[in-house]
DNA sequence: TAGATTGTTAATCGATTAACAATC
DNA sequence: TAGATTGTTAATCGATTAACAATC
């Protein structure tokens, strides 16, 4: 049965789920139990099924899961077919990385346009993506409605950067730099990658498997 | 009371707090007390004083916690007074944004070398760092004990570098591949940075605030 | 049909919150 | 001393696991 909350646990499973279905419809699977899904993911059936069954029936007895519209489904709830847009503020290494080596398109989002302060950069092309200067960035977002704004900016323009991103009605922020963002009450989704967290939790597991 | 078993849940709430004092200690404040810290990181100040009993007693009745002490405490569980040194493979867009951009000694960890095919950037520096060709990684490895190996190869040959990683004795991988590394029985401890997991959460997020 | 496997309800487990004696 | 705040124990809440009737 559907439920109106879903925690954030089961959220945060949502894209290893669509992870794993993608490879396994890349691999010509045709239907998997949820006792195989969870071998190989390392879930029990149960999570698996508890999990799907907030979203609602997906299963069939009998039978299992077709890989392929069951991978349909994770992308409907995970909002892959929204038509989500982005641009990415800041075309250094890391948003360069990003724009020549990361497929928005595989996560259903279109990146359409990069914004820089560097003459060098501004007026190129990278991997199809045109650089305009930031400047020119109310103007654009104007024109072109835009869901994601992707910072890889300096942080030390990270929360103006934010401010005007909010102002040109992006809906959320994903946010490279190590700043905390001013969003308020403006109802914009922030999502933090915070790769100092992620090395000090290695760290950690390294220093205790010691 | 010292736990044995220490909950994942808490682990990965600890470089948030590490990151949080750190704020604090360098705004100049010296003691803060659990509701305090809970008020400006979202969590209960019982939460908080839960957390930090797993590792021993840090405060004091009556004062709350110094600031900069706790902050050393949690430096030390985190392992990042272990001297732990990384080499990076893969001096691409995002290897060179991690070079010049991640502050690794932050997270205590020392970046000494890093390594690629590309004739271009071998023998150069990047930010200090020595950048080396691949093949000679078993040489340095061996003449250089590495805690930390940082995968930032493109995916066709992720799963081959950690091999080399793992033979040559680092304990942990950072992997910015989205390949599952073939670790197996190795010991080895992996920490996965998917970007697509991320932004699929964000897109989730926006889709669902809508 | 018989076997397999779902979706869901109930049971268990673990994590968070509340309460409070101890004490700085 | 009186007030504040800890560390810890107990209570609650939520998430995971187990069980099973329904059914393909």
């Amino acid at each position: 049965m559907k439920k109106d909350k879903v925690s954030r646990a089961v959220i945060r499973r949502l894209p290893r789920y669509y992870r794993h279905l993608s490879d396994l419809a890349r691999q010509g699977v045709v239907r998997i139990s949820s006792s195989a899904l969870g071998k190989s993911m390392n879930l029990t059936a149960s999570q698996i099924r508890q999990d799907l069954s907030c979203f609602g029936e997906f299963g069939q007895q009998g039978y299992g899961y077709n890989v392929e519209s069951l991978r349909k489904e994770v992308a409907d709830i995970l909002g892959m077919t929204q038509g989500h847009t982005a641009v990415i503020l800041g075309a250094g290494n890391l948003g360069r990385a990003l724009l020549e080596n990361f497929h928005f398109d595989r996560s259903g989002v279109r990146l359409t346009a990069a914004f820089d302060v560097c003459p060098e950069v501004i007026g190129h092309d990278i991997s199809g993506v045109p650089i305009y200067p930031i400047s020119e960035l109310e103007q654009y977002l104007n024109a072109h409605p835009t869901s994601i704004g992707v910072l890889t900016v300096p942080g030390s323009v990270a929360g103006e950067m934010a401010e005007r991103l909010i102002a040109g009605g992006v809906k959320g922020i994903w946010n490279f730099t190590n700043k905390e963002l001013p969003i308020a009450d403006s109802g914009i989704v922030v999502e933090n990658v915070h790769f100092a967290d992620s090395l000090l939790a290695l760290s950690y597991f390294i220093s205790e498997a010691t």
